[in-house]
RNA sequence: CGCGGGGUAGAGCAGCCUGGUAGCUCGUUUGGCUCAUAACCAAAAGGUCGUUGGUUCAAAUCCAACCCCCGCAACCA
């Protein structure tokens, strides 16, 4: 059996959770929980990213040191994750000396396809960065932050020669050798590799202060793309360990916005290295808002930790899992996560347990543990990243079980004696809303943790207060 | 001709790859039940599948053209 290993994309922390971080957290969790449940040996990554100069600068404005801001920052996306109920085996933050020490071990393996050059550009003192030719037309060559002109500037920078690796990595692609889901954004990556430029992996020391200095050359640090994509391997302890047990990964999963970088820096990067590529890079949408795209300036941002509040760890899992579709942009409003869980968690699932558990209580039923797997209608959803479908199909399970009491009228058979058939009737059910659980589990594993509790017990007992309680 | 996604019942979506009586959830209406969180179950109403043309015995499904939404094209997840 080979092992397993899942990898997040790692937030940069100069802000606070977004709902997008929550997709990445919710469908690595829920499959690394799926492959343990399985059998599998697997390890499941997450961290943040901690260099640059927006965070050094942000940490500047609130006059805060730097480490301790980005302590502070970096804790809050560990809270935020396990209020998720998301637990990663392992934890990467890019100012580990650790990951530093490896990261520039990395960067001198990586020389042979390095090389120097004069960045020419536009450039702005107050911001101190180099803006786009766009952004120069746009505002008329001024600075709208700083009303001062931009100035041309040249710099020397650090390449990575991409051009090296174009041709495997379009083979690793085409080949299927290195997976991308969804199949149109493959395509798309694709056409994006041929007009891929060599990219820029260093800044001058003076332009860029805060991020692991380059080896050999102390007037320059390591801009994101090394410092970042590197977490993925040093978190394995590459160059220090062997991480062929983990590595190539089983699955990555991005953001549709930055799996460009993921698709041809971090692929370039690991062929340098003379490492194997990831066997699958999943991409998923974005969350809009009443279809609107959520943006600060239209002031629609939904905050997950208000998602969160409102009904609970479990109604925000079912949503994002099962509503949200993992591959294309899908829409949140507070009106269909109110109904999904009212009419859904609560009437289906909540009802259900308190009637069945009721039904078992008033009889005394004594229940025998019955060994469950996962049906293979959910393995080969599973298996293909149709999270949707295994969910539903889990679900399906639970819509039958009420038709199921309806039918076997479980009330009459008590009341008429026949304790028989009653008791095979009502074990029947909850080796029904067991299987359903087992299989609802990596998505809710909080409410499955609790029903298993309920039905597995010395004595089975309707929970005191209702599961999911309605509220309107 | 920049790239991509989508247009299917009141709403949200599946079906399209591998043509063959149009399906799911919510909502609405009616009936049933009482174990249960005014929950559950059954039935009904409701669609010329964006437009036009083509291929075919047969098209939501394949082909062509067009119209309309929406993303991306910039480290704003």
């Amino acid at each position: 059996m080979t092992k397993k290993y899942i990898t997040t994309a790692i937030p940069y922390v100069n802000g606070n959770p977004h709902v997008g971080h929550t997709m990445d957290y919710l469908l690595s969790d829920a499959y690394y929980r799926y492959l343990k449940l399985s059998g599998e040996e697997a390890r499941f990554q997450s961290g943040t990213d901690e260099h640059g100069n927006k965070i050094f600068h942000k940490a500047l404005d609130s006059k805060k040191d730097i480490n301790e801001y980005i302590d502070e920052n970096s804790q809050k996306f560990r809270d935020f994750i396990q209020k998720l109920d998301v637990y990663p085996t392992d934890f990467i933050r890019t100012s580990d000396k650790d990951h530093e020490r490896r990261c520039k071990e990395i960067w001198k393996k990586l020389e042979p396809h390095i090389y120097s050059a004069e960045y020419e550009g536009w450039y702005c003192e107050g911001c101190e960065r180099f803006v786009t030719e766009k952004e120069v037309e746009e505002n008329n060559g001024i600075c709208p932050d700083h009303q001062k002109s931009y100035e041309k500037l040249s710099e020397k920078n650090y390449y990575l020669r991409i051009s090296d690796f174009k041709e495997k990595i379009r083979k690793a692609i085409e080949t299927g050798e290195m997976k991308i889901l969804p199949d149109f954004r493959e395509k798309e990556m694709l056409k994006l590799l041929d007009e891929s430029p060599d990219v820029s992996v260093s800044r001058p020391k003076k332009n860029l202060s805060w991020g692991i200095t380059v080896p050999n050359d102390d007037s320059q640090v390591m801009y994101v793309w090394i410092d970042a994509l590197s977490n993925y391997i040093t978190v394995l302890g590459y160059p220090d360990n062997d991480i062929s047990d983990f590595w190539p990964a089983t699955v990555q999963f991005v953001g549709k916005d930055i799996l460009r970088f993921h698709a041809i820096i971090w692929p370039a990067m690991l062929l340098g290295l003379g490492l194997p590529l990831p066997k699958l890079l999943h991409s998923h949408g974005f969350i809009n808002v009443n279809g609107q795209k959520m943006s600060k300036s239209i002031g629609n941002v939904v905050d997950p930790i208000d998602v969160l509040e409102r009904h609970g760890v479990n109604a925000l899992r079912y949503f994002f899992l099962r509503h949200v579709d993992n591959f294309v942009d899908s829409d949140f409003t507070w009106e269909k996560f109110d109904s999904a869980y009212n009419n859904e968690l609560a009437n289906d699932l909540g009802n259900l347990v308190q009637r069945l558990a009721t039904l078992c209580s008033k009889n005394n039923l004594s229940y025998k543990t019955k060994e469950t797997k996962f049906s293979p209608v959910y393995v080969e959803a599973m298996n293909n990243f149709k999270f949707n479908e295994a969910f539903e199909h889990a679900w399906t399970h639970v819509q039958n079980l009420n038709k199921k009491i309806d039918e076997e009228k479980p009330w009459e058979l008590a009341k008429n004696g026949e304790t028989e058939k009653l008791e095979k009737a009502l074990s029947e059910l909850v080796d029904g809303i067991l299987h359903a659980n087992f299989e609802l589990s990596p998505f809710l594993p909080d409410a499955t943790e609790k029903i298993k509790d309920i039905f597995l017990g010395e004595k089975i007992l309707p929970p005191k207060t209702p599961l999911f309680p309605k509220e309107r």
